[in-house]
RNA sequence: GGGGGAAUGUCCCGAGCGGCAAAGGGGGCGGACUGUAAAUCCGCUGGCUACGCCUUCGCAGGUUCGAGUCCUGCUUCCCCCA
């Protein structure tokens, strides 16, 4: 559907063309609302964690090239809707938080946000509001009336995600039946307070979206409308965002710059095009020629992806940084005092440190029973020289130049172990 | 209300006639090969003060030298009949 349409405004045009768009409502129309700059959309975002990680990426660069192509851009909390806990995976619920986890939770996450949107109140600031402040006041008997009587059953039972469920005789709870409903009214209260005419999201929330642009258009608002993305995986089929060590976290505090940097550096060579248009904001042409590197020559496309991406959310400065620190690390072979560094007690090396304890000390591996089989494995090294013995111990003798001892787990996590002064 | 199933290694799926730290996958981590990629091959994938000790199979008891396995009660989920 969107091959044969050539989008005028910016705004889509830019989307378009970065591969942002799955499916649109109507994509004519919502081009002539971005044409004449009415449009403000809104993408929810659940408050679960402190930090939002790079799974909803995405979606927060399709609200950053929305401000930047002059619409207005609306990250909605789902406070209230975290609240009940959403059921919509469907095997497991997620677990109810408190009043304060969510309270802070949604601090965490707007931190991110104030790196990528322009917050404020003139007309095309980015603002974030918490359908907790709408939710939480409805009573159920006026929801009913001035709401519910909208929503058709047999259109919903006729939704993808709704039919699935009862062919395959899974079962499908009225919450559940009814977090559509809700996330349907927060579009329509969205429109009347903030004239919030677009909703955006995963290519998984488009039977949600268009319950909503439905509502909106049966309870009398302007005409809304939907736009979701395609679902992101790596070329390898994984989700983006979850490795072993954790979630790709956002937040500095919970993953560093260097990291997020790595993270980026490590993508997969089918992969580079994509993510350095839809993850950096470089121009098309320019990533034209480096996605068409080839072989060993696409590093460099990595490492641009790399520096861009961690630019954009952690600062210039840092996204050098880790740019360097890489060079030196993985190009000379040098041991970069800028590399992730952990304290210990200069006594502790005065006695003599366990190898083991070492490694889970700086994080490296979970317990000593890791530690040693890593060693069995030849994965652990201090200083570069591979570790044989798990008996080993350090002391100061194994400083390096710059005062500090370099312990890796296999050839890309490296930590420094710095004694305090 | 009646009848029948299910719950396993804190990532997931999943075997498990009383001797079990518990088969097999997937995923992940490490090694080899490379390019900090992919594919492929190999190893590892409860904890510890470590040739030994401790803790794991929904929960709580019981039988037994010994229980994931047998018995009783409970919880949760699923299916069939009403």
């Amino acid at each position: 559907m969107t091959s044969t349409f050539i989008p005028r405004s910016d705004f889509l045009r830019v989307l378009t063309e970065r591969g942002y768009i799955h499916q649109c409502s109507d994509l004519a129309g919502l081009d002539e609302q971005a044409r004449k700059g009415e449009v403000t959309a809104y993408i929810g975002f659940d408050c679960t964690a402190t930090s939002l990680h790079v799974g909803s990426l995405l979606q927060i660069m399709m609200l950053r090239w929305l401000q930047k192509t002059g619409g207005k851009p609306v990250p909605l909390m789902g406070g209230g809707t975290t609240r009940v806990g959403d059921p919509s995976g469907k095997d497991e619920s997620r677990k109810i938080l408190s009043l304060e986890d969510i309270e802070n939770n949604k601090t965490g996450i707007k931190a991110v946000f104030s790196k990528f949107l322009t917050f404020g109140d003139g007309a095309k600031d980015a603002i974030m509001p918490d359908n907790a402040e709408w939710l939480t006041k409805l009573n159920y008997i006026d929801f009913l009336r001035d709401v519910g009587r909208h929503f058709s059953v047999n259109r919903m039972m006729s939704m993808d995600s709704v039919k699935m469920r009862l062919e395959r005789d899974q079962e499908l709870s009225f919450l559940e039946f009814n977090y559509m409903c809700l996330q349907s009214y927060d579009f329509v209260e969205l429109n009347r307070r903030y004239g919030c005419n677009l909703q955006m999201g995963g290519s998984d929330q488009w039977g949600n979206i268009v319950t909503g642009v439905d509502l909106g258009r049966r309870m009398g608002t302007p005409q809304l409308y939907a736009l979701t993305s395609p679902l992101l995986t790596t070329a390898s089929g994984a989700k983006m965002g979850k490795t072993a060590a954790g979630a790709i976290w956002l937040n500095a505090d919970m993953l560093s710059p260097w990291d997020y940097w790595q993270f980026w550096r490590n993508t997969e060579d089918r992969d580079v095009g994509r993510f350095l248009r839809l993850f950096t904001e470089m121009p098309l042409d320019e990533i034209a020629r480096l996605e068409a590197l080839q072989g060993a020559e696409i590093n460099e496309a990595k490492k641009i992806l790399a520096t861009e991406a961690c630019a954009m959310l952690h600062g210039r400065e840092q996204a050098e940084r880790a740019t360097e620190t890489a060079r030196q690390t993985f190009e000379e072979g040098v041991t970069s005092t800028d590399l992730p560094h952990i304290h210990i007690e200069a006594s502790a090396l005065a006695s003599g440190l366990g190898v083991l304890a070492a490694f889970v000390e700086a994080g490296l591996v979970q317990s000593t029973g890791e530690a040693r089989r890593q060693i069995k494995g030849g994965g652990l090294r201090v200083n570069d020289v591979i570790v044989a013995d798990d008996r080993m111990s350090l002391t100061a003798a194994d400083l390096n130049d710059s005062g500090s001892i370099k312990l890796s787990l296999g050839k890309k996590r490296h930590i420094l172990l710095t004694p305090k002064a």
